[in-house]
DNA sequence: TAAACATGATGCTCTCCCGGTATTACTTGA
DNA sequence: TCAAGTAATACCGGGAGAGCATCATGTTTA
């Protein structure tokens, strides 16, 4: 197998046409050059140079496995700059988790702050609830998710996104709707409910029970997405526990009505990653979103 | 600069995820196959591979790299071979010239046989006159020409392709066509006759001037293309003397007479080539073809 | 819990390859 | 016929790479 020094040394040659001028070009002296050639059409199996004493000349074979030459140096050149923008995290792949209502709220605003950081990182997005980006984080299968706690801090470091308060949604036609103050507890103590999952959206879940008192008496249907929730308020089946990112989903035939609440914006929404992930192009986003761990 | 052979090194480290059986598999040892992976890593300046004293893994940069080094690896072993193929002729280029009549004859076959004999070779097909071909075949712009004497034989090398009779145009209502044997030169004492450029197409010129005793008092055009000859006929603008292919030309309104000659088949059409070309496609195909020197 | 094992890294030595200097061989032009 | 130019060759010295022996470290096993 030849070099790719013994290349460099061939484009030289066959670009001067002398070997005088091109072993200066490459900081040598001629006769090792004239050996380099000769080794590399050993290697090669076939005269590349036709030379007399007096001139030298591309033979049809030498033409060809020049431009191969060429080619072949460029590829060289440009592996290790690849491997480095890599390495550094300024190139590569991103696969970003989120759920169906922070993609109506955070998602832009970030996607947008990734590109002015990261341009030349590819973003792969999906949309899961969270307990799928758990199990993608930790299969490697994710690098970043936009999921609501809990999740184990003893595996994942995340970074608090984004507050928001809880509202009701309600059909728009609803006696509540004219109410002139926030809704309390004993407002709903005869409305239908559409409630969280207490596995699938355990988040909201707890969160509900615990703000709300909950009379599960009430609870009419039971689903994990917000979008799902929505939609069945607007079928007049009830009302629901919604973030308020909801009101962004832009379904007709519904209102959100503010809560009266203990905490002001309960709703969290964080990043979270796997703490010994590797990809660098992770690594140098959460560095500058300075996302400090945890 | 990196070597080839740390890139053989790494893509078996890549693949087997373990020094010792890559090591192996490169007929080497453990220990330089080790240092080979740390001086790639040091010169593409980043790290490659992820190892610790029990497994090994590929890190982004890592996996980019591979593809890079594959790349590589495929590029630099398929040169020689391509430059090989064409050192020996069986790939590369062939600059063929051809004349108007030519192609109407010899030529399909020829390219044929061509074909046969070097089928990885790219053919490109010029249409030129004889003296242009001459030219073409000196600057080096052509390889090989089919083309009517004279040449210079101590420049060019040629090989006799094909004879024929000479023949008589004639308009296809001219009385002439009632004729029951040979045209005679005294046939035509009266005749208009569309005659050859004695500068263009000197070889017609000489061979009919030769044969045909010509009474220049009669020649009512002169010509360099016999397919403009044969339109002229068929124009009725007068008779003309044509190779015998050019009834292959299928121009409607013109007959085509036979000639008494003292010559069976006086035109001769020759393949011809620089004798120091330097192609080796054209090496190999006269070889092949048998057209030996002359 | 300790010993054996597995595996990548390191130290050392030897050989071979590559580059430099000096020289040769050959062609061309004056 | 000689001078100049240019690629090839001879020879030598330094450095890179391969192998052997060994180390460091983490895992498995008795």
């Amino acid at each position: 197998m030849f070099t790719l020094d013994q290349l460099t040394g061939f484009i030289a040659v066959a670009e001067e046409l002398h070997f005088g001028r091109a072993a200066e070009r490459l900081n040598m002296t001629q006769p090792p050059l004239s050996r380099q050639i000769q080794k590399l059409e050993k290697s090669v199996g076939a005269e590349l140079l036709e030379r007399d004493n007096r001139r030298v000349e591309l033979t049809a074979a030498g033409r060809a496995f020049l431009d191969e030459a060429r080619r072949l140096m460029a590829l060289a050149n440009r592996a290790p700059v690849t491997a480095r923008r890599i390495a550094s995290g300024r190139q590569g792949h991103l696969r970003i988790g989120f759920t169906a209502a922070s993609g109506f709220s955070i998602l832009g605003p970030l996607l947008e702050e990734i590109g002015a950081i990261v341009p030349d990182v590819d973003i792969d997005l999906q949309e899961l609830v969270t307990g799928e980006q758990i199990q993608g984080l930790l299969t490697g299968e994710l690098d970043l998710g936009l999921a609501r706690p809990p999740f184990d801090t003893e595996v994942f470091d995340s970074h608090l996104l984004y507050r928001e308060s809880m509202v009701l949604a309600v059909p728009a036609s609803h006696p509540l709707t004219g109410l002139k103050r926030d809704i309390e507890n004993e407002d709903l103590k005869d409305e239908p409910l559409i409630m969280h999952s207490p596995t699938q959206a355990r988040y909201f879940y707890d969160l509900v029970v615990r703000l709300h008192a909950v009379r599960h008496e009430n609870v009419v249907h039971t689903v994990s997405q917000i979008l799902t929730m929505v939609s069945l308020v607007a079928a007049k089946r009830g009302v629901a526990f919604v973030p308020h990112s909801a009101t962004a989903l832009g379904i007709r035939g519904v209102s959100f009505l503010p809560l009266a609440s203990r905490e002001e914006e309960p709703v969290e929404l964080h990043a979270i990653w796997n703490r010994d992930a590797k990809n660098p192009a992770l690594a140098r986003l959460l560095r500058d979103l300075e996302f400090a761990a945890n």
